[in-house]
DNA sequence: AAGGCCATGTAACAAGTTACATGATTAA
DNA sequence: TTAATCATGTAACTTGTTACATGGCCTT
């Protein structure tokens, strides 16, 4: 038994909730997950092709717009079981800016402050959005309580980065 | 002239330093940007070879131990230069512990916490290992404060993940 | 002379991205 | 009736990962 990746292993997750069509799951993902594991439209449906075939999942009878809800089967759930018994691996960022800064010695000071500006106020943004987020498990405020402090830390430093980049 | 990747652009960045092999540019880049861009070895040759079918850089002569060193060229550096000029897309963040503590309601109690402890003997060493470092450029300062922000970041929220997570 | 590290590279596959194609349904 | 959105999926490509193969040099 081949073990899953993070993002079928999730799409299994979801499927213990109910029954979903990949478009639903596509929504759920992103909301749930999607602040910490991204994942795009044609992965779930080709994620789902594969759960199919390995028999984790069963799609239903198609419905009105085409419309296909997957049901998870108990061999589903065990791999799902098993999936959450390995410890998981270690995070990995990828931070564009940071290259940009880290090359920084190539870029003219106006155009990097501009880069960091508009950064910053995606992440301000993020902030305020998480700041209003409504949460009903303890699973949803953990995970939220990561972002908070995720984009809180980002901001802090950017409030550090004028004064770390003029100095020499 | 369609741009560049990331990983791409920074083996550029290096070589405006200097002539590397791949052997050395993914020691490079591991100590310089591998804590926000990951690259493996594989990759870096891959790159190589792609950067030098554009003429952006040039492979010197097979020296000692089929060693290579490759050299930029005025258009790799054009190339370079556009590709700075682009704004950074967003990071991205894929934290698989995330996921785990997500499906939790999965999960028992010990196991979770002994996932989580992991990672934060992790953390700790990485924040450790970044208050000894010792950087010689403004750049390099710069993006060593935001690992010191990260890495405080994610202790901080651990410190209030049983909290989180024992409250109903 | 043997073992370990230096240094190259390839091959095979898995995962991620972008773009497109199709058609149904709903709301204006 | 037209536009937007729902919902599916495929195709083509790029990136990322893992594993292996090869052989030279350096130290013991």
């Amino acid at each position: 038994m081949p073990d899953l990746n993070p993002t079928a292993a999730s799409l299994l997750g979801f499927l213990h909730e109910g029954d979903f069509s990949g478009y639903d799951l596509v929504r759920v993902a992103e909301q749930l997950i999607g602040d910490f594991w991204s994942l795009s439209q044609s992965q779930v449906y080709r994620e789902l092709a594969a759960l199919t075939e390995r028999g984790y999942v069963e799609g239903g009878e198609v419905g009105a717009r085409s419309k296909r809800r997957y049901r998870i089967t108990d061999a589903g759930r065990d791999a799902f079981a098993q999936w959450l018994s390995v410890p998981p691996s270690p995070e990995q960022i990828r931070f564009p800016l940071l290259l940009t800064i880290a090359f920084g010695a190539h870029v003219d000071r106006d155009r990097l402050s501009r880069f960091i500006d508009d950064h910053r106020r995606e992440h301000e943004k993020r902030l305020r959005e998480y700041r209003e987020t409504v949460t009903v498990t303890p699973q949803q405020r953990a995970t939220l309580a990561f972002g908070l402090r995720y984009e809180q830390a980002v901001l802090d430093w950017m409030d550090d980065l004028p004064a770390l980049l003029t100095d020499d």
